[in-house]
DNA sequence: GTCATTCTTTGACTGAGAGTCAGTCAAGAC
DNA sequence: GTCTTGACTGACTCTCAGTCAAAGAATGAC
């Protein structure tokens, strides 16, 4: 039935629309700011409407934030391809993650506000787990960049690919937690520092840390 | 007058028996989930009079979160004066912060909540400056124990102390972040993983990457 | 063309919880 | 005795996520 299929078509189109006006809004304020009654005005719909289309608040930005890693996923895998060799690999991965995170601030605030979530946020939904698997994604890269290191000399040999790729993906989260509300948190602390500097000395330390001694 | 000074040091007990069932509150059910018409009940006091003591809930849990980090302080300090050498002075600092954080999970949320927060969080309050200045303890710690290693010769002299502890300090935040949350987050990521392993790697990856080449 | 059926949308409403404020009360001042 | 002060109260307001009975639109049968 012909029918059917537009209908599905449909349904897919507002709830990108959808998408794309919870995206904008919040990028401008933040997805805890963002309120659904405003996302409804965007999107020119009632607010019962958006929860035909998702379970609840957290459910929907979990899609956008998925939507928006997926979107980047191309360039973090293009800048692993060019590298000329494993830890190199390492490297651009680090920095082009962190031009996402960079770009997209608000997204990586609720990645980090799901990590850090207690009871709150139901994460059975099929959006987490979709959204999982995209992080899952970016993992399995560092993973591969850590063993082809190891296979091209510039990676230790004693390293073992997945947790190590565990660990910079983790240590990554709180240095972009950090950098990413500088100009607040710059003066939140006590001492002078400069948080421009602090992602290419992580980079640094962690090259450092999984170099081969040939290659250090 | 003595009158005065009696009406102070009850004013003073009675902040700290607040702050006392809100720590106690906090730990059971988190920040989030702890109702302030819940905390009232519990130090037998109307909701009206929190608000007396306590600009707002989140001016309350800094002044929480403060009085635990403020306490830890001295174990802190003991750690790192037990070290032999300015690496092993690291090492013990990485731990003894991980001790912290495991055991006061629902502290280190409202840190992380406090660094992500974009709008909501009112941080101007004494409570969120007294905070910083404790935070701030231990990244001095940090960076006393970095010039000390390269004192003593254990830590690269290429190294900058103060930049170098914040970078301790804030991939640290990551680790914890994720390793807290364990029980959830493994069934949250894809791939099988073993996340009691992650800490121990972090501190060796950054001991190997702050060591100097004699000491590794 | 009309009517029944089914799918979609609506927006007023509910409930939860943070924060407020006019008013009470007790202790001290005079 | 009465006046002042400051701590305390709790019913109230406000905001916002999430619900649901009713309205509306599309489709298909005849």
């Amino acid at each position: 039935m012909a029918v059917s299929a537009r209908r599905e078509r449909e349904r897919t189109a507002r709830r990108e629309a959808i998408l794309d006006a919870a995206a904008q809004l919040i990028a401008d304020v933040g997805y805890q700011a963002m309120r659904m009654d405003e996302l409804a005005d965007a999107v020119e719909l009632s607010k019962g409407t958006l929860y035909l289309y998702f379970a609840n608040k957290d459910d929907l930005c979990a899609a956008v934030a998925t939507r928006l890693l997926e979107r980047y996923l191309p360039v973090l895998e293009q800048s692993v391809a060019e590298a000329s060799s494993g830890l190199e690999a390492i490297r651009r991965l680090m920095n082009a993650y962190f031009d996402f995170t960079s770009k997209n601030p608000h997204h990586f605030r609720f990645a980090v506000a799901w990590l850090g979530a207690h009871h709150r946020m139901d994460q059975t939904s099929e959006a987490f787990q979709v959204y999982r698997t995209r992080v899952g994604r970016v993992i399995e890269h560092a993973t591969t960049a850590i063993a082809q290191g190891q296979q091209d000399g510039s990676i230790r040999r004693e390293v073992d690919p997945l947790p190590q790729a565990l660990q910079l993906w983790t240590s990554m989260l709180g240095i972009v937690l950090v950098t990413i509300g500088k100009e607040n948190i710059s003066k939140r602390l006590p001492m002078p520092v400069n948080l421009d500097r602090l992602m290419p000395l992580h980079v640094d330390t962690m090259i450092r840390a999984l170099a081969s001694p040939e290659v250090a």
